[in-house]
DNA sequence: CTCGCTCATGTTATAAGATAACATGTCCGG
DNA sequence: CCGGACATGTTATCTTATAACATGAGCGAG
């Protein structure tokens, strides 16, 4: 990650998920601004969920005034477009890694994360078993699911030994 | 919900659940205090999830030096043995509906809330579909999990009409 | 009986996460 | 040139949660 004029630049990769956030962005009608950018690019770069203040510490080595609302803001943008999950159990935020295939309208998925508590790493999953069978109990209990999110917490297959 | 020099009185129902749940913390060894038993009867006399503070606010009625800990200690006692579940997106805490069945031992089992967002009203339930599949699919990752949540967002029957 | 241990609670302070409310600036179309 | 939409800046505050240390009750061993 190096500085610029232009603010944070990232490894390769991830410029190229960037990018590709971009041009969503601008078929979208909106823009993908420097701030939303870096924001993503910082949430991207790490390998755990990060927190919002971790994020704004990361935001403030190249914009001095910084505050709680820039980073809010910037991931408020970035969670309704599906590029950055919410893990509520960690109040922290991960970059989705399937952002691309399924812009803005995943509503009523059940995005599931493997929450290793030894590493603190996460892995998002999106395994059909489990939607379909949140979707069925939740029609069964007459309930209209906008969204989901299912939390699994243990050890994952590198700290279980 | 009355106040006497024991502490707070609730309605009969919740008094039974009190009381069972007293039998199975003695049968583990443990108390479950006055003011655990307070804690637990606030909770179950909500039918909404219940945040820390307003607890504390409930409690301090009868217990002038209550504060934070007093309160977050009583609800850590009351989810380790399952009295209590955590619904993570609203930082609020519910009643378990099921705890006499499954006591102490659920790791394992992803707990599920259907959440309202118009009502606020929140729905345990213990798909075994859902379950089933969760545990498949942190199997197939090499994941050993210790516990899930399912937190599923939209509108009840009653608010979809 | 009394020392020392364990458990529960009290007490004070602070950390961590999130939002409210209002101000500023930039771009663009009329 | 004005006015509206959008993005960000700025200040203050609110909500949620925990750290750290103090007190006190109950109980078993010596």
């Amino acid at each position: 990650m190096a500085v610029s004029e232009q603010g944070l630049t990232f490894s390769p990769e991830i410029e190229a998920r960037l990018e590709k956030a971009a041009r969503l962005c601008s078929e979208q009608g909106t823009t993908l601004t420097p701030l939303r950018r870096e924001v993503l690019g910082l949430v991207l770069s790490s390998d755990q969920p990060i927190g919002a203040y971790a994020l704004l510490d990361h935001l403030r080595r190249t914009r001095a005034g910084a505050a709680p609302p820039t980073v809010y803001r910037a991931l408020d943008f970035l969670r309704e477009r599906g590029f950055v999950h919410k893990v509520e159990r960690l109040n922290a935020f991960v970059g989705c890694p399937s952002a691309a295939d399924h812009v803005g309208h995943d509503h009523g998925h059940a995005v599931q994360f493997l929450i290793c508590t030894r590493c603190g790493r996460v892995t998002e999953t999106e395994d059909e078993a489990i939607i379909a069978a949140v979707a069925q109990a939740a029609e069964r209990h007459g309930f209209r699911q906008m969204r989901a999110t299912v939390e699994i917490e243990g050890l994952c297959r590198a700290c279980a030994g």
